[in-house]
DNA sequence: TTAAAATTGTGATAAATATCACAAAAGTTT
DNA sequence: AAACTTTTGTGATATTTATCACAATTTTAA
């Protein structure tokens, strides 16, 4: 598909013509990254607006023990880098891809002409902010009032939401992350979720197969962790 | 002072020119609440944007059992509201005033209308939420990672610069927050605030008096806990 | 000013979960 | 396929911090 036909589906690019649409991808350019390689590092100045075509990112930041939390979890017409172009300070958060990853990227001048010049894409953007907002909120709150069993719970509920395929009830998570990100997503360790994963195997909430997963009842499973 | 005044000083409006301002002012609704009164209902819908004029106010998270997350504390020339007007969701978290309160409102459709008609206000707020979004980060972060004196640490930091004042290197905090909504702040227990803070005045780190709160050396401070 | 209510301080104990130390299993490379 | 590396599973133990139960103090109301 063409880089224009990819943008379509990206929620603050979806109100714009096909003219349009063109104008701006005609400014981008694509870029390629390797399972593991580091996408932007927490110290760089942010000058670059990334929109994810293909692969997985994680969003993440570093103790100066080098313990890592990760934030969030991207997926493909997710996009990220806005927030340093944004209120101008540096980068809060460092950005690795876990998958193979086809990135499109504008830079910080032409990003925000964009903004300036079709403000429905400030408004969309806007509304992402809004949604990340939340989730971030909500993030917080299971971190302060949940126990260890609740956190991973939520963290695959994440998880699912962003990677996993839907049939019939069931969410289907193929290519779980490892243990030790599940981990720096819930705020645990990494001994703690091998442990909760095989007491939610047992009290069949899910199952596991190899690196995927599959998570009968998704709406119950909901409804119990979060 | 006018509302038109009073405006001037809230970030998201401070690009407009005056009688753009007037114009807008025009159609906000000035309301007052008194400490300890709610202000907004988790269930509610978002029908209204608010500024606060003067006073505090808190934002929160109830679980199911009552326990509560403070995710914020705004005081004044602070807004709230604006996210269930931008992405359309349920309201996500309680607004309780901590003190007596005086805000102005706008209602979702004169707010939608400012976005369209003032691309300024549009970009100032996307600059807002993306500092808010960096806060909730760091926030996420300190849950994950720290322990409870380091997060109480990172809460009283969040507190000074809300509502402190500085003073030759020393923050100022007059009128503290109950030790349990610090807690619910820093996703501890009362009783854990109660001898941390003992501990931090013992360490010299602070001084207490009464309501009052003295952090000594603030830069030492935040680079010790943040 | 006293009484009542709310907030804070503090010891003792319980509970959750991190950490450590390996063994087992799964993936990768040669 | 063998050797090596990475990831996962699991018991034992240590630590942190929540919880409980009151006493002390401060604030508010009568």
């Amino acid at each position: 598909m063409s880089k224009a036909g990819h943008l379509q589906n990206v929620p603050i690019f979806s109100d714009l013509s096909s003219s349009d649409l063109k104008k701006i991808s005609d400014k981008m350019v694509s870029r390629f990254y390797e399972k593991g390689k580091m996408i932007l590092l927490e110290e760089s100045q942010g000058e670059t607006f990334f929109i994810i075509l293909s692969g997985v990112v994680k969003v993440t930041r570093l103790s100066d023990d080098g313990r890592e939390v990760i934030l969030a979890i991207l997926g493909e017409s997710d996009f990220f880098g806005e927030m340093s172009l944004l209120d101008g300070e540096g980068r809060s958060a460092n950005i690795v891809a876990t998958e193979n990853s086809e990135v499109v990227t504008l830079s910080r001048s032409d990003f925000l002409d964009c903004l300036e010049k079709y403000p429905k894409i400030a408004i969309a953007l806007l509304e992402e902010l809004a949604i990340r907002l939340r989730k971030s909120d909500q993030h917080i709150e299971s971190l302060s009032l949940s126990d260890s069993e609740q956190r991973i719970g939520v963290t695959l509920i994440r998880l699912a939401e962003e990677l996993g395929t839907i049939k019939r009830g069931n969410v289907m998570l193929k290519g779980l992350p490892y243990q030790q990100d599940i981990a720096n997503m819930a705020g645990t360790s990494r001994e703690t979720v091998s442990r909760t994963l095989k007491l939610l195997e047992k009290k069949e909430f899910l199952k596991r197969d190899g690196r995927d997963l599959i998570i009968y009842n998704f709406d119950l499973f909901r409804q119990t962790f979060s």
